[in-house]
RNA sequence: GGAGAGGUGACCGAGUGGCCGAAGGUGUAGCAUUGGAAAUGCUAUGUACCCCCUGGGUACCGAGGGUUCGAAUCCCUCCCUCUCCGCCA
C-alpha cells in the first residue's frame, strides 16, 4: 500500500510511477478525492462527538447534584442519531478509499527500464556456458519417461492436468535440491530456516499483497476462508504482521515450501511436462531491512539465488524487469532464468524483489530507528529457486549422448554419492 | 467436537456504567545522590487520525455489532489462548 499522504502531496510524482506501469489514473484520482472527503467527514464527526462528551459528562453532575435531565438527555439523544448517520457516511468513505488503496500498485524504482511488457526486460548478463552437444538435446519430458522420473499420466487420475507426481531418483532429485538450497542459504548466507504454515488466513494474503488482486489465481478453502500459499513469500513474510520487531535488522529467513497456484487464465500454455504447474515446491529467502539499505539488500539476494545455480555449474541470465512487468508490490525486480537446451529456451526460476515499504504498510510492520522512531521496514523475497524448473534445467543441461543425466557434483552429498541418473 | 477459565498499554496486573487513556508494579530514558557504581529518590514514558497545529480534538482496553445521554465495565456474535474430556497422523 502506498503512504496517501505520499498521493497528497506528490501526486503527480506516484501519478508518473503508475503511467509506467501502463496503469490508468482512475484509481490513484479517485483515492485521492476519497482522502479529501473522508477528512471532511472527520472534521466534522469529531466535532459533534466533542460536543457530545462534553454534554454527556454534564448530564452525570447534573444527576448527582440530584437535577432532572430528562430535557437535555433528549437532545443529546438526537445528535447521537447525527452522529451515528454521519459515522456511516464516513465509514463508507473509509472503506471505498481502502479499497481503492488496497488496488493500487507500487509506484516503480525510478532506474529501471520503462516499459509495458517483457520486450523491455534489460538483460544483466548471462553467466556460465551454455553445454554443447553433438546430439539433439531431448526435453525433460523425453528424459523423464525414459529414465522414469516421474508418471505424470497417473498424477492425472489421482488429481487433474499440471499436478506433478515425481518418483523415484525424480523425487530424490527433487528432495536433494531442496536441502541443498537450505544449508546454502542457511550456512553460507545467514538465513534463518523457517517451515511455515502451508494454509494462511485472509489477512496475511492481504498483506503481502496477493489479495484482492490475484484471488482467482490461488485455492481457497471455502468452509475455513483459508487460502493455500501461491509462495512462501506470505507465510514467511507475515511472521512480523501487526508487530514492531524485537530484533535488530536485517533479518534474513529462508523456507521451504510447496506452492498452489490455479494459473487462471494460462490454460493451454506450457501443458506438457512440469514447466507449468499447480503445485511446486521453492526454496524461499525473505528479508526485512531498514529503508537505506534495501536497494544494497536487493543486490545481495540476487547474489545469495545465483549462488545456488553457479553452485550446481548451470548456465543462466539475469533480468532486470521493466516498470510494466514487475509485479504488484515490487518497486525494483530481478529475474533470473536457467538455459532449457532441450526447449531451445529460457526457464524463470527466480524472481527477487524489493518492495519498500510497500508491504510493510499493509502488514503493519515497523522497526524502531537508530533515533527511536518507528518506521516502516523494507520487505525482500527472492526464489532461491524455483523447483521444478531447475530440475528441468539440470535434466536438460547435463544430459549425456547415452541418455543418463550427470549429476552435479555439489549434489551427489544429497544423493549417497549418486554420479548419474540412469534408466 | 464437548465443558470450563480468560484476552486491558513494551511486559505484569487493577478496574463491573460518568471522577478511566486507564491505579500499582516491571522495564526504558533523564536528573539527583556517588570518586565511580549498586541501592535509593524525583521526573518522563502508548498508538493512529483530524483541525483554525508553540495549541485543540477524536478514536482505540481481542474483533465486530447492540443497549445507554454516557461503555474497558452491561448484552449478542466471532476470533484467539489456557485447562480437562473426546477424536486423531
Amino acid at each position: 500500500m502506498l503512504d496517501i499522504k505520499r498521493i497528497r502531496e506528490k501526486f503527480d510524482e506516484v501519478a508518473e510511477g503508475l503511467q509506467r506501469r501502463g496503469m490508468n489514473l482512475d484509481l490513484l484520482e479517485q483515492a485521492r478525492d476519497l482522502d479529501i472527503k473522508r477528512r471532511t467527514l472527520v472534521t466534522e464527526t469529531d466535532a459533534l462527538k466533542m460536543e457530545r462528551n462534553s454534554r454527556s459528562k454534564e448530564i452525570g453532575a447534573l444527576k448527582k447534584s440530584g437535577q432532572d435531565t430528562t430535557e437535555v438527555q433528549a437532545s443529546v439523544r438526537a445528535m447521537g442519531e447525527q452522529i451515528a448517520s454521519k459515522d456511516v457516511e464516513l465509514r463508507e468513505a473509509e472503506e471505498a478509499l481502502q479499497t481503492a488503496m488496497l488496488s493500487i500498485p507500487n509506484v516503480p524504482c525510478k532506474t529501471i527500464p520503462t516499459g509495458l511488457d517483457e520486450s523491455a526486460n534489460r538483460e544483466v548478463c548471462k553467466v556460465g556456458t551454455p553445454p554443447e552437444f553433438d546430439f539433439e538435446p531431448k526435453d525433460h519430458i523425453e528424459i523423464g519417461e525414459d529414465l522414469s522420473l516421474f508418471d505424470l499420466a497417473r498424477a492425472v487420475k489421482i488429481t487433474g492436468s499440471a499436478f506433478p507426481l515425481m518418483l523415484g531418483k525424480g523425487a530424490k532429485l527433487q528432495r536433494a535440491l531442496i536441502q541443498y538450497m537450505l544449508d546454502m542459504h542457511t550456512t553460507k548466507h545467514g538465513y534463518t530456516e523457517m517451515l511455515p504454515p502451508f494454509i494462511v488466513n485472509t489477512d496475511s494474503m492481504r498483506g503481502t499483497g496477493q489479495l484482492p488482486k490475484m484471488a482467482e489465481d490461488m485455492y481457497h478453502c471455502d468452509v475455513d476462508d483459508f487460502w493455500l500459499i501461491p509462495t512462501a513469500e506470505v507465510p514467511v513474510t507475515n511472521y512480523f504482521r501487526n508487530e514492531i520487531m524485537d530484533r535488530p535488522l536485517p533479518v534474513y529467513l529462508t523456507a521451504y515450501t510447496p506452492c498452489f497456484r490455479r494459473e487462471a487464465g494460462s490454460a493451454g500454455k506450457d501443458t506438457r511436462g512440469i514447466l507449468r504447474v499447480h503445485q511446486f515446491d521453492k526454496v524461499e529467502m525473505v528479508k526485512f531491512v531498514e529503508p537505506e539499505t534495501s536497494y544494497d539488500e536487493l543486490e545481495l539476494l540476487v547474489k545469495d539465488a545465483e549462488d545456488v545455480l553457479n553452485g550446481l555449474g548451470l548456465h543462466y541470465r539475469i533480468l532486470e524487469l521493466c516498470s510494466g512487468d514487475i509485479s504488484f508490490a515490487a518497486a525494483k525486480c530481478y529475474d533470473i532464468e536457467l538455459w532449457a537446451p532441450g526447449h531451445n529456451g529460457w526457464l524463470e526460476v527466480s524472481s527477487c524483489s524489493n518492495f519498500e515499504d510497500f508491504q510493510a504498510r499493509r502488514l503493519n510492520c515497523r522497526y524502531k530507528d537508530a533515533d527511536g522512531k518507528k518506521q516502516f521496514v523494507h520487505t525482500l523475497n527472492g526464489s532461491g529457486v524455483a523447483l521444478p524448473r531447475l530440475v528441468i534445467a539440470i535434466l536438460e543441461q547435463c544430459q549425456q549422448a547415452d541418455g543418463s543425466v550427470l549429476i552435479p557434483e555439489a549434489l551427489r552429498p544429497y544423493m549417497q554419492g549418486m554420479e548419474k541418473l540412469e534408466a
